[in-house]
DNA sequence: GCAATGTTTCAATAAGTATTGAATAATCAA
DNA sequence: TTGATTATTCAATACTTATTGAAACATTGC
């Protein structure tokens, strides 16, 4: 991952408003909600709403289809993946053991 | 960790200057680096390094002790692992293999 | 076609963040 | 103590982001 690309999930995260969108569309992974959806579930004006699903859409956190008239949105979860690997990679670089905690320890028993 | 944190956290990385000056003492660890000389390595002018060092401080990323006249300032590493834990926990919650790609592998050759 | 519904765009405003140079504080060395 | 060095704080300015309501756009059902 590019820093840019690191830089632009981290502005798109650094809002509470977006952060709770995100976590949101990851628990009904992989179905998505749509715009009303979240909306009502975050108890935002559409127009607001709309205006972070825009950052998180262009920052690549979500993805969107249209069906019929309304707007579905997922949380695209790869990018975290990277964002992941970049974090371990360029923030916690040569000295692993200071970064990887009680997670890494959990994430192991997922491992092949 | 708390979702204020990790929004603190997502701002402090979302500005190249903080991000550079993270990676650059994630480098030179665990010794630190002064003041002067993260302003010498980034090509920046004093008072603006100190706008964004004060609010990597803030935010737990550094630590900052003094010497003589010097500031020392160290990457604080374990809060970016409980920043990946949060990640991992919150952003990938029931459906880890879709965000934990080659870099959970690779955690994995450090675990006990 | 027409009205209703879901969502986005636009314009205006409010609020927060970044950058700079000048001034200040603290330490060291002679 | 004086002067030089290191770094921070302050004040001013520029820039970016967030929020809101009104208007516009697209789709559906009558």
């Amino acid at each position: 991952m590019e820093k840019e690309t690191a830089i632009i999930v981290f502005e798109s995260l650094a809002s509470s408003v977006r952060l709770d969108v995100f976590r949101l569309l990851v628990r009904h992974a992989p179905d998505g909600l749509v715009a009303g959806e979240i909306a009502a579930a975050l108890g935002l004006p559409a127009t607001n709403l709309s205006f972070h699903l825009k950052a998180l859409t262009q920052a690549g956190l979500l993805s969107v289809t249209q069906e019929g008239r309304f707007q579905r949105y997922r949380a695209h979860m790869a990018l975290m993946g990277e964002l992941l690997a970049y974090l371990t990679a360029e923030c916690c670089g040569g000295h692993p053991e200071a970064c990887l905690g009680p997670h890494a320890v959990a994430a192991c028993t997922d491992c092949p």
